[in-house]
DNA sequence: GTGGTCTAGACCACT
DNA sequence: GTGGTCTAGACCACC
C-alpha cells in the first residue's frame, strides 16, 4: 500500500479496513491481525497499530478480547451505518466540490454518466 | 473564512483563491492583494501570505513582478486548466471511494439525480 | 560554510548539499540530518532548514516519511540526471556569456586548455 | 528582454548595456538613451533607469555631462578591462562550478570541443 | 509599498 | 525525535 504523505497513515489504514470490512473481504466477529501483525503487513511501527485498534474501537468498528485479540464487530446495522456515513461524507464532498468550480447538477449528472460510457 | 482545523491554513485560502479565479471574481492579469494586505483579510501572518503565494506561483496560477506585487496569470486557458484539474481530482475521489464501497456507477447516477430532486 | 550575502543561504545550501549527493559524500536512500541538525550545521533558523527540505523535495532530490525524517532519493538515475542538469545549465551559461562578449569557440578552447597549463 | 525574476532587474540591464558597449553595438564616447528613453525601451520605472546610469557611472563605464545627457566612456582601455572583467569572473565560475560536480579539466575541454563541433 | 529572506520560538501530529 | 505549520517581527532590495 502506498501511503499520501499528507494523510497520517493511522487515517489511511483504518480507512483501508474500513472498506475491507464494508466490501465483506473482512467478516463481521472475525479475528484482525495482531498489533505485530498489522506492523509487519503495512511496514508501520507496532505503536502505530496500536493507534489504529485504538480509534477504530472508539469509533465502536471493533473490539479487544484480552489475550484474545481485535476483533470486528457483530453489529451488522452498524456496518451499514457506517457505509452509509462514508458515502454520505463523499457524496457531500463531491457536490459541494463541484458546485463552487460552477458545475450545475445537471452537469455532474452527465458526468457520471459519461464516465460510466468511457468505460 | 472559517478554517478547518485539520488542514493548512495555507491550502485553504490557495483553494478558495483558485475559487475566486475560476469563478471570474478575480480576473486574469488582475494584481492579487499584497501579502500584507492578504494576512489582514484572512487574519493571518504575512508569511503565511507569502507561503501561498509562492505555491501558487509554483503552480503557475500567478507570478510575481518584483516590487510591484503579485498577479493572476493572463493565460485563460491555464485557468480552465486548473478548473479541469480540480474538477477530474473530485470525480475521480468520488467514484474511486464510492466504488470501494459497493456502489455501482448506476447507483451514483440515481443518488445524483436524488439529491437535484430533494433540493 | 560561508555565505555569499547576495544569493538567499537557502539556496547556497540546497547547492551544496546536491553536490554532496553527487559527489557520493551522501548516499542515494540515506537519512539527511532532522532539520534541527542542519540547523546547528549551518547556524540557521530550523524555518530555513524546512525550506530547504521542501523545495528539495519538490525537486525530486529528496523524499519525507513522517515523523521518520528526510531522505535522498534512491533513484540513482534521478541523482545523473540532477549531475547533467546543473552541468548544462553551468555550460550554456559560460558559452551564451563568453559568446556575447566576443569570444569564438575556439578561443574558449584555448582558454581552457590554458587553464590547465597554469596549474 | 525577457527578465529572470531573480536577478535585480537594473543588474540586468546594466549586463546587457555592457555587452552592448563590448561587441561595439553601442561606440565609445556615444550618447546613451535619456533615462525615460531607457525606460520606455525596456518597460521600467524611471527611477530604475535612474539607477542604472549611476551604477554605471561608479564603475566608469559612463558619465554625464549636465543638460545633455549620458555618454558611454572614451576609454577604450576601460571598455577591454570591463570585458576581461566579465569574461574572468564567467571562466572562474564555471570551472570551479564543474570541477565541484566532478568534471576534470580534460573533460571540460571535450565537452567545449564537442559543443563546437555539434553547431 | 512590494515581495523575499531570515530569526526566534511555539505548537502539533506522527512514528 | 521528526517534519509541518504558524505567529511575531525584523531587515532587505526593488520599483
Amino acid at each position: 500500500m502506498i501511503f499520501n504523505n499528507n494523510i497520517p497513515i493511522y487515517v489511511q489504514i483504518i480507512d483501508n479496513i474500513k472498506k475491507e470490512i464494508i466490501s465483506g473481504t473482512i467478516l463481521p466477529g472475525e479475528k484482525l491481525p495482531s498489533t505485530r501483525e498489522l506492523a509487519l503487513k503495512y511496514s508501520i511501527n507496532p505503536n502505530t497499530s496500536q493507534k489504529i485498534y485504538k480509534e477504530m474501537e472508539r469509533q465502536n468498528i471493533c473490539f479487544t478480547k484480552r489475550g484474545l485479540g481485535t476483533f470486528v464487530t457483530n453489529d451488522i446495522q452498524k456496518i451499514n451505518e457506517i457505509r452509509q456515513q462514508m458515502a454520505n461524507s463523499l457524496i457531500k464532498d463531491f457536490i459541494r466540490g463541484m458546485t463552487e468550480l460552477g458545475f450545475s447538477i445537471e452537469e455532474l449528472e452527465k458526468i457520471i454518466v459519461n464516465y460510466n460510457d468511457e468505460k
